[in-house]
DNA sequence: TTGGAAAGTCAACAAGGCTGACATAAAGTC
DNA sequence: GACTTTATGTCAGCCTTGTTGACTTTCCAA
């Protein structure tokens, strides 16, 4: 598919629909590769991506509720269950009962969980050290532009809150 | 954590920890809104993501072989045999012996599966292109060479095969 | 002619989504 | 104080989609 004849050829050149597929493409691909570091560390502790996840969130922001992490995960009450339910009993998060609000469990990552986040969290930085480096900084601010826009409104508000910082 | 302070302070802070988290953060937010749309129009439809990919790329690149498929999607055959099975059955996918090799299968959507192909990517592009315009052709273009720098060798020369027409 | 590649299929299993139902404790409301 | 709502946990069952392993058929190529 060639360009569309809209005006201004040029600068619309990259809302084609085959410029659109590329960007699809490359969103599966790439994200495929995101993800391929820490899942090996997962597999040699018999957790999966799912852990991962939660295991990221409960560092982001420490002391953080079911309920939040449920809705930043986008999961049910029993999905989330089960693998925060390993984690416990494997001692990589405790759950504390709130102060305010005695029904709320606040979650925290314990020393032995914060060594697992540390090296999931480094095999995907170093990954994303090399791909920032070799496209630059301009291409960065780029990437995070688009990613943001492709976003629900809903995660949008989940990542602007983490954005600047707990 | 702050600047690192190694040298060019500000040339380099698009990699720092922080900076790394927030786009890490954003590859999993987006990737939900990517896939999100689709998977409405999947569900209606009583299939799921694995279908829609073997979708996507057939369409891309019409006649591919099994093996090929395998390779790009990075699944066993016995995994996309099941969701293969399902869509030629359900007369979306035509699958030709081939006629140099005759132990390969060649892959085509019918017109029904084209139909579905185009209701998917359709409403993927939607989103993308609204993506893409509110954050403009930099952007846009740094997006793609991230994305590009993250992949897997193997998966970046799919990606390559498949990026200048097929 | 024989070895190996491409494909298909069966069986079994696991992760991680989901719904529905039900229980408990604590807050909040009237 | 009684009632309702919220937060959490848990049991049971289902689905999709990934996995491994075994075995077969077809057929190209050395």
């Amino acid at each position: 598919m060639a360009d569309t004849g809209a005006p201004g050829g040029e600068t619309l050149l990259f809302l084609t629909d085959e410029q659109l597929r590329k960007g699809i493409e490359a969103m599966f691909f790439a994200y495929r590769g995101f993800t391929a570091d820490p899942d090996r560390i997962l597999d040699q502790h018999d957790y999966g991506r799912a852990h991962h996840r939660a295991i990221h969130f409960i560092n982001r922001e420490p002391g953080l509720t079911v309920t939040t992490l449920i809705s930043v995960l986008g999961v049910t009450k029993q999905s989330l269950n089960r693998v925060l339910r390993t984690l416990i009993d494997d001692g990589l998060v405790e759950s504390r009962v709130g102060r305010r609000d005695k029904r709320e469990r606040h979650l925290y990552l314990t020393e032995k969980g914060a060594v697992l986040e540390r090296e999931l969290s480094e095999a995907q930085r170093v990954r994303m050290r090399a791909a920032y480096r070799a496209a630059g900084p301009q291409a960065v601010a780029g990437f995070r532009q688009v990613l943001e826009a492709m976003m629900d409104p809903a995660m949008r508000r989940h990542y602007q809150m983490l954005k600047d910082g707990a």
